[in-house]
DNA sequence: TACAAAAATGCAATCGATTGCATTTGCAAT
DNA sequence: ATTGCAAATGCAATCGATTGCATTTTTGTA
């Protein structure tokens, strides 16, 4: 048993030449090709990890023009402007960074959702990876089409609308929103509040559930109970509190997050009404925390680890060209006490 | 004007064709290079964002054996192998991708965090990256020093240890334990328990500030009031529950997470104990949820999105081989209603 | 005007892996 | 022994940018 002086291999050649064969050899051996003699792949594949050497990833991508990196873009409030501090977001990337893991790709994290949603086709954010995966969509629907018309392969997180040009995948938003209201219809509530930005699509999906629960139950809508609501939980209070200083009639609020859920009933117990007694209220997202707010959270229940690997698998059917159809999730309402029940 | 067609210009030699020179120069002109004529550059250069060229930076790091990656290890317990749920590493994570994007640097995220934390070495995360940040010691001190003793340029978000070798940024802990449980003497209480897994060193940290401000003020520290909590929601309510059905006295709880803190208030308010009257508790890190909790959460507040920052400075100084000291950040006690002030 | 020095530009190697197209080897059939 | 064919291996170009070392152009000075 001859050892060779450990001495560091660092490329192909070197190892073709502890060999004595041509790096072109080598190359296929560590690629499995067909084209090689079955013991030379052996032999080569066993001095390789003998010696500690795995290809150099980088000059294999620039040489297969490929980079294995998915971009994930957080789409904020027009609004905010700051990092988002909501859990979803958390669990979200959780889901896509396993997902990707399992194939082999990395992620690219887009850092400040594009305060120039224009050249976003020129950034780093796309053109350093295949393939972009978007977590909402904000109110930049059109800059998605664009973008997907432009080729790149992009998939999104969010609500249906109508020219949609994107792979898109959701919750069942139409649905939550419907079975939240249809909930709070049930115990009895009839000055139900829809709080949340409806310029985005899932919200405005959220809204027509919403809409749709009122109509079977017979209760006019009205439009001083659909408030926009920043996501952002500080914001999120002021804008409440204003809004109760209205003291406008209400015994029930629908919210389009469970974070925004909770800073309502934050700013409800603070200007003295009861949840669920005077008001009751019902989250989204069932993100951890919802089960431990006090009293907790009845919510809409999303899958988002799952969320985030069928986001993952979407984008890279779409990059290897096959067929991918949108997927919609579905989402379940889990009954809490903070609606009364 | 004669505009040339457009037609695409994918590399430096496409340019350098146009433009009649060689891509030497072509390349020295956008870099900035010195070597150039400063009219040639801005004629390149202007050239180059007419036809919408940037150089390909895939080959560029490829040539100059750089990635402009750094990697980011969020460390788990040990226990709860699932992704973590605490908006605590949300915010952290902004902050670093703040900071990064300010040096061109891209961030790569550790999906499954060191399932072996043996070959992490080996990794790609450590392999494609030309640092690493690790947020949390988690109980992996040793393998860090070993990390760190190998040469790689890594900073590490926790406590102080004896025997650290690789650079550490983090939070007054010891201080911050300190004027959490001073503060609960202050308002009165006596019997005041520590919550958290006191084998990592942030926490040992806080735990010693706690029996620091036992001692002052002469309070007998109680092993049954030393209570090892998961980090995990779910998990610490379950324990939470056991502890209090064993009845133990207390008035107080110290916790090392405001989510921690949340599920121990859900979990006393189940048992029948009210927060603060019956028992107060502090939490840890102000994370932007803790204010809406009910009641409202005393905690100590971390700047976390600094830390992000302060987190990549150092580590970017070490890869440029500058001295770097640890650095630690100042922790303030906020006083919310959780306590009973 | 001539010549040296400085400034600007070009040439060509290089990073490490992949792969189309030779070329060589091995083996069977004639 | 020769031929033919398949299997295995080698050669060398290639991806796009950077940079040390010429080489050319410009500038300054005697």
């Amino acid at each position: 048993m001859s050892k060779n002086p450990p001495r560091a291999v660092s490329s192909l050649q070197d190892l073709a030449d502890i060999a004595g064969v041509s790096r072109a050899t080598v190359s296929r051996a560590l690629n499995n090709s067909t084209l090689i003699n079955a013991e030379t792949r052996k032999r080569l594949q066993a001095l390789a990890s003998e010696h500690n050497y795995t290809v150099n990833k980088q000059a294999r991508d620039f040489r297969l023009k490929q980079t294995r990196v998915i971009s994930v873009v957080f789409m904020l409030d027009a609004h905010s402007e700051q990092h988002p501090s909501d859990p979803f977001f958390l669990e979200m990337l959780g889901g896509i960074a396993d997902g990707l893991s399992l194939h082999d790709y990395d992620l690219l994290l887009a850092h400040a959702p594009v305060a120039s949603m224009r050249d976003l086709a020129n950034s780093r954010i796309v053109r350093n990876a295949e393939g972009v995966i978007f977590v909402g969509q904000g109110e930049e629907h059109e800059a998605l089409n664009k973008l997907a018309d432009a080729g790149t392969p992009i998939v999104v997180w969010g609500g249906s609308v109508a020219d949609k040009r994107y792979l898109l995948v959701g919750g069942d938003n139409a649905g939550g929103g419907f079975s939240a209201t249809s909930h709070l219809i049930a115990q009895g509530r009839r000055r139900i509040a829809f709080f949340g930005n409806t310029r985005t699509p899932e919200n405005q999906a959220r809204f027509s559930g919403y809409e749709k629960a009122l109509a079977q139950a017979n209760l006019q809508p009205d439009d001083k109970l659909t408030v926009d609501i920043p996501s952002d939980m500080q914001h999120a209070q002021v804008v409440i509190e204003n809004l109760l200083n209205k003291r406008i009639d209400m015994d029930a609020v629908v919210c389009t997050s469970d974070v925004m859920a909770i800073a309502a009933i934050a700013a409800l117990t603070e200007s003295g009404f009861s949840v669920p007694d005077d008001i009751a209220v019902v989250g989204y997202d069932d993100i951890p925390i919802a089960s431990f707010s006090s009293p907790p959270l009845t919510t809409i229940r999303q899958s988002i680890h799952q969320a985030g690997s069928v986001l993952v698998e979407s984008v890279l059917a779409l990059i290897n060209g096959h067929q991918v159809a949108d997927t919609t999730l579905s989402s379940k309402l889990v009954v809490r006490k903070s609606c009364g029940a």
